[in-house]
DNA sequence: TCACGTGATGTTATAATATAACAATATGTG
DNA sequence: CACATATTGTTATATTATAACATCACGTGA
């Protein structure tokens, strides 16, 4: 993948007072611009304006969201329309579905050639994408003792962010 | 059928032409009933029923899958049937949920307190159920170091068990 | 025993998620 | 411009899952 750089859309991953969102996107927008043009792929209006939603929050998207929103912004758009467009973003690494919930992430790292794997607060429901490498060892172990050679896989881990295990400290009422 | 095994249900993971499934399922079945009793909660006809259809094979079961099976056994099956029945299971720990499939699985290691970690066989679809120390340290190094603290997880990893990397040349002509 | 409360199951309806199949349109290339 | 192909529009339907309420079954205490 692209080497100009090593590190992920600046700023992404820094979500308090001071996250430029509206420079975030616009990174992102420049990026997969670039991305879809290495690829020979075109960055259609349709697509962009997909991305764009996906990107609109840090937040994992549902596809008939997207369709709602979508839909006020132009004509002629079924749930085809997004399935399709998010399949293409998906092939092309700028966005990552969440198996889990059922949802949609614009992907942080677009830089390197990775699958995402994610911590997903319960509490305010922000997700944060990891780099491959903190699984790497273990994944390593695993396909050796068990003969088992892997290709794709889902990574996401439910829990408490930061700032929500501060506000909810002390027993959790919503544990089992 | 009646020889008895003294480990738990660790037979249930050597999936070769020894693996002995009429014990398998029995022994799962003994487990379940055992683990309803001692939570107070009642193993019911329907409940063993789904349980067994869940155990027919070592493969993960879609729900509605279940539902035609299971109404070729009793009368009244409808969806919420189904899914009632699954969450119960799931609730005691004796089914797992393959959230990248939409499907089902019984669990091989009922005897610990565990989440269930999967590797999935792309080619012949067996899926092999890991204890979760493989990812521990894994998991307790992203924890420090993203201040994030983990209360349950989907590790689902994708590719090909042993057999199918040494047949390896194209799709298994025996799957559907 | 039997009425009662609760948990389990039956039943109907509908929500939420996703894909198939084909038609129409747009775009780049010769 | 004409053509081939990628993209998008359109209609229909498949798949997965839950809500809401009715009925049944089981254990308990009067």
């Amino acid at each position: 993948m692209n080497e100009r750089s090593s590190k992920s859309l600046s700023g992404s991953l820094a979500f308090g007072s001071e996250h430029n969102h509206s420079l975030c996107i616009e990174e992102a927008l420049d990026h997969a611009k670039r991305v879809c043009e290495e690829g020979g792929e075109r960055f259609t209006n349709l697509r962009r304006q997909v991305f764009e939603l996906v990107w609109a929050e840090h937040k994992p998207v549902k596809a008939y969201d997207l369709l709602s929103a979508l839909a006020s912004k132009r004509s002629g758009v079924a749930p085809a329309t997004v399935y399709r467009t998010l399949d293409f973003l998906q092939a092309q690494g700028l966005v990552h579905r969440l198996e889990s919930l059922n949802a949609y992430l614009g992907c942080s790292h677009p830089e390197t050639d990775h699958q995402g794997h994610f911590l997903i607060c319960e509490n305010c429901e922000e997700v944060r994408e990891l780099e491959l490498g903190a699984f790497m060892q273990s994944i390593a172990a695993v396909e050796d003792a068990q003969d088992f050679r892997v290709r794709r896989m889902t990574i996401e881990l439910f829990g408490l962010c930061k700032r929500c295990q501060a506000a909810n400290s002390g027993p959790d009422p919503t544990l089992p």
